[in-house]
DNA sequence: CTGAATTTTCAGAAGTTTTTGAAAACAAAA
DNA sequence: TTTTGTTTTCAAAAACTTCTGAAAATTCAG
């Protein structure tokens, strides 16, 4: 068959799985790094989870085109964040690495480790300028603000940890009553 | 007074005006650049946020010790989203430069430029993805966890979507009814 | 212990984003 | 129209982040 002909093929019959999975892992790392996060660590969680086995760091480094350091190092991040678990295979001492695959608990994990490295130190220092005394008029628009931001803030703080603590069902269930 | 006991008063009596201003534009700067938004742009909003009075590009670029350009494209940005607004002063050719106070709009105007920029790609991207068959086990992964984050996304969205168009009073109606 | 397999580290290289500042463009006043 | 004050642009520099790969450390079987 022609090339153009294949082509056109492909685009009527829509896209391969292997174009889907590619796609899906530049995008997950594309809307990651938009995020603040790194788009390597996400490509990584983004082939695992869709990888029907764990892989070992030598595959995720065959599979993305990234070096030993570079996949050993963002591995070593997702365990950390809590999204990827090491398995062990008896008689084996590679490691085998596999993403957390409920979506909840990944998001929760997520919303865990950004909420301690944003969140929090964010609300420390809306505490401590909030003790500052308006002794000027200049001042006074500052400690509005503060006072407001602080106040939106704390409530945000809350509504996480109400939904950190909380189920998949539970969040259906705030869901629709959001959206009536 | 010897700076030593300058110093104890200082941190007796908490911190003054200036270094809390100080301290909350440093802040809100950090935060903003872990969540993928130019530090500089954060820092000109918190700048104008706690400023009294709308501002010229002039005085900006003194108080955050950056260069006009620099000044310049962090405001227009400001502008772009929503965040900042122009005022012009009668019989002066400067623009001045105020930011949006109302924390609520605050919040709106960012739900709604970071849904579009990063939310809304992903959810295309997913339906494209959705339509690749499983066409052996291997597959059945990809579809299964492509299908859990569309569901998921579609809901965030969706949710959204409803904060967006709700008022400020409606926030805290969710707020209270999520942490009980 | 020894040695092979595997993982971790880290200094320098590569890549990316942000900033600068001078020149160009613009807009109002003279 | 020209002058003057102001904003915008953009190429190059600086700053920052990420990645590489070889060497060091670790782990475990024999």
């Amino acid at each position: 068959m022609l090339p153009v002909f294949k082509k056109l093929c492909v685009a009527q019959y829509s896209m391969t799985v292997e174009e889907g999975k590619q796609k899906f892992i530049e995008s997950w790392g594309k809307m990651a790094s938009e995020w603040g996060i790194n788009r390597t660590m996400a490509q990584v969680h983004a082939l695992l989870l869709i990888a029907p086995e764990a892989m070992t760091a030598d595959e995720v480094m065959e599979c993305l085109n990234i070096s030993r350091g570079n996949a050993n190092m963002n591995l070593r991040a997702l365990l950390d964040w809590g999204l990827v678990h090491k398995q062990l295979k008896a008689g084996e001492r590679k490691e085998y690495f596999y993403a957390e695959k409920d979506m909840w608990t990944v998001v929760r994990q997520i919303m865990i480790h950004r909420k301690k490295r944003e969140l929090e130190p964010m609300l420390k220092v809306l505490d401590e300028v909030a003790n500052v005394e308006a002794t000027c008029p200049e001042s006074e628009t500052f400690t509005e603000v503060v006072k407001d931001i602080r106040l939106f803030s704390n409530k945000a703080n809350q509504t996480l940890d109400a939904l950190i603590k909380s189920d998949a069902n539970w969040f259906t269930n705030v869901f629709l009553h959001m959206v009536r």
